[in-house]
DNA sequence: AGATAATGAACGATCGTTCGTTCATAACAT
DNA sequence: ATGTTATGAACGAACGATCGTTCATTATCT
């Protein structure tokens, strides 16, 4: 989609990473460029001969973040068993968001793009996409009969993501049970799909 | 609970207020202490006669915040009619975290609490305070047979916690159907919730 | 008088960014 | 093949701005 055109100089790469790890550590507003720098290993000019500023930084990763969603995307559109495919999907997402550096870095975005611009622009995109699909393929599950007609696709999905979402970032200070309760969101949203 | 013995200062409320406004605005981390002030109309070492710092604003804010829980935990605790309990906390409580001031502090309280020990003191009380509240409401309902055994309180109080905040964040950048999806969110639960 | 509230200059630290420079490599000209 | 020019990654000092906090001082009250 967004591919650049020429292929990605590595040291940018090593930046992002670098980068990655300081926000997770400290958030983005607390990480300063000669932190990124540091952890980098190189030399704090350097690191605007690759991004215009910290910002585009940040971009860079959101924009990473919504390649790795479109995997979960594709596989969201090919939609012979809707019932079979939410399964896996909240199996996966769960999985997904349950990563500490996935939520972590997941709410640094989501709140930036509270009040900037740049970043929402990108995450709006990102996040449309992804409940656009998942609404697609509880729609395609009612018209086939499977799921209620009553229910709302575009309310269930939201419902999904921000169920799963919110246990990954329960998951961060309470290292509870995990597969349980996901399995238990599971059921109740399928059952509540049952026509 | 932990209302202070001597009456809070004016100006101290003052300043809260200030920092609520300007937090609300700029966010936690991009707000400088100076611009708190100047909305406050005091001096910048005044500010510290009555605050430690600027955490302790947070702090304050926080606890004012876990206050205003406590009036929905109060009503979530007589509990006579668990299904009609409910009904009005989803009512309720959508509404108010649909506030842009409510959403929006509440992200940014959440945020800070990932990686500030303080702050994740007061928020992790409250949170956990609301969700059992919510939780007992929920196991009254599954006792008294009003709601299915099978589905398990605590997972569900969560769900409802994530559905209506994301809902309100969602709100602040797309100022969609509120009360409808608001009720498809309350139907949808609480046709789950049927034994 | 004595306590409390209020002030703003000043401090050291850190912020994101810009700048001039070096240097190894690549492209080109002869 | 040899000398010349062009390119852009890498560097770190330096910039002005802003950060949160402290402090000596003044004003306002009981």
């Amino acid at each position: 989609m967004s591919a650049e055109p020429q292929p990605i100089h590595p040291r940018k790469l090593e930046i992002v990473e670098a980068a990655v790890t300081c926000f997770l550590e400290k958030g983005y507003h607390q990480t300063g460029v000669r932190d990124i720098v540091g952890q980098a290993g190189i030399s704090l000019g350097n690191l605007y001969n690759h991004f215009k500023g910290k910002e585009a930084i940040l971009v860079f990763i959101a924009k990473i973040e919504g390649q790795e969603l479109s995997d979960f995307i594709d596989r969201l559109s090919d939609n012979d068993d809707p019932r079979a495919t939410l399964g896996w999907f909240i199996t996966d997402y769960a999985a997904y968001v349950s990563l500490p550096e996935n939520a972590l870095l997941g709410a640094e975005i989501l709140t930036e793009s509270l009040r900037n611009p740049a970043i929402a622009d990108v995450f709006g995109r990102n996040r449309s996409r992804l409940i656009a699909a998942l609404a697609g393929c509880i729609t395609q599950g009612t018209k086939s009969g499977i799921f209620a007609p009553q229910v709302d696709p575009h309310m269930v999905a939201c419902l999904i993501l921000d169920a799963l979402e919110g246990k990954g970032l329960r998951s961060l200070s309470s290292p509870s049970g995990d597969n349980l309760t996901r399995d238990a969101i599971g059921s109740f949203i399928l059952n509540g799909l049952k026509p």
